[in-house]
DNA sequence: GCAGATGTTCTCTACTAGTTAACACTAGGT
DNA sequence: ACCTAGTGTTAACTAGTAGAGAACATCTGC
């Protein structure tokens, strides 16, 4: 067996998440209920926490304990690119990370209750399906609300990749090139992400999909 | 939020997926270089492990550190032991992947009246989903009948690329590795699919999930 | 009956999780 | 310069617990 001191990994890898969150040590600690000096002794690796601390320490960090135990290092790529989103929901979580996502598992399930949401203004939502260890993928459920539009300036978008998408409830009103066509349960879908495309819920009840964004790695030109 | 003390389910938690394992307390002890009655001590909650053989313990059982903080009774995942997965003969062509690939379109819509349809022997059939002119990639809705499974020899299969699925209705068991997870409606997975796997509908009710396999391109080689 | 599994619950201690204290920096403000 | 008030680090110490060991009470199957 392998068994490398994944444990080693956890002091480095702690120092690294939290100094991307730009928390200070001694915030940390404030927050933990443990004192500054504990946590530096942490991250150094001269002392380990209990699992209760380091539960609470992934539950700060908004990270799956896991990820606590990957080696330092790991590139945190976010997917999506922060312009088009005004706020993340993190009713689940307490503190602002990337916006979606250190995990890099090969292997990665996705309870229906715990997922991963970004908001974004017009009443459409993500949510995260998966989160593999694949660059440039995206594969989450969209949820459009009554009136919901991809943008509220109108304007299309268009960007690297595919997208594709199958309809779970509603209605969503798909524009692509100039091509119009609904989308309602059951019905699916898939194009060339680089055709200028716009999204709307023109009908009164929530939309629901399961989409696919795909070779999707500069969201915008 | 609901912050109980996750730890608190550990004990529990670790005993059910022990139990799932088939593998003895005395064993799991032994394996871990720790004592029957610590681990007894754990699993009823008397006592605590450290950091270090938690980890070991997740290792061992092969899940993610993170679902011995569920609640014990449900969400995701049970295990087996680590059986070396040796050798995987890829026999006849099971995958959907070079199956369709034909079209060459930008933009495609599919009404669920109107899908191609492979139907494979064992109770297993494919209804494609979209198909433009991305090569190697397979948007699907995949149904298994009730004991329907992806290889009927019981054979784990492997291929390039990576695979995500959404549960719409019923129960599958996906082995992926030596990882074995049950996938309910609404939840959802992906995976690196050079990973050997293997599903199976162990229920009674037929199932139905959308499924992507993407960057199959050499499926065989 | 015995021999061998199983899990549980005591008692006990070596060790460590976590503390307090002082340490050595920075950057700003007066 | 001389203060704060922030940052992270390291010693010395200790209260608490991780974990061991043994004896316990089951169940099998022979």
């Amino acid at each position: 067996m392998v068994m490398t001191d994944a444990i080693a990994y956890l002091g480095p890898r702690l120092k690294e998440i939290r100094s991307k969150t730009g928390l200070s040590l001694r915030e940390i600690a404030r927050q933990l209920k443990v004192s500054p000096s504990f946590v530096s002794q942490i991250e150094n690796g001269k002392s380990q926490p209990s699992v209760a601390t380091l539960y609470a320490l992934a539950k700060l960090l908004s990270v799956p304990v896991d990820v606590l135990f990957e080696p330092a290092g790991d590139p945190v790529a976010a997917s999506i690119k922060s312009q088009d989103i005004d706020e993340v929901d993190r009713s689940n979580f307490d503190r602002p990370t990337e916006v979606w996502d250190i995990s890099r598992a090969r292997i990665s399930a996705v309870n229906p209750n715990n997922r991963s949401i970004i908001t974004m203004d017009s009443g459409v939502s993500w949510e995260r399906l998966a989160a593999t260890s694949e660059e440039s993928v995206n594969f989450m459920e969209i949820i459009y609300a009554p009136g919901a539009e991809t943008n509220k300036s109108g304007e299309m978008i268009f960007h690297n990749g595919f997208e594709y998408g199958y309809a779970l409830e509603g209605e969503l009103e798909l524009t692509i090139g100039d091509l119009v066509l609904q989308l309602s349960a059951g019905h699916s879908m898939g194009f060339d992400s680089s055709i200028p495309h716009r999204f709307r819920n023109t009908s009164s009840g929530t939309f629901r999909g399961i989409w696919f964004v795909h070779g999707c790695s500069v969201p915008h030109s």
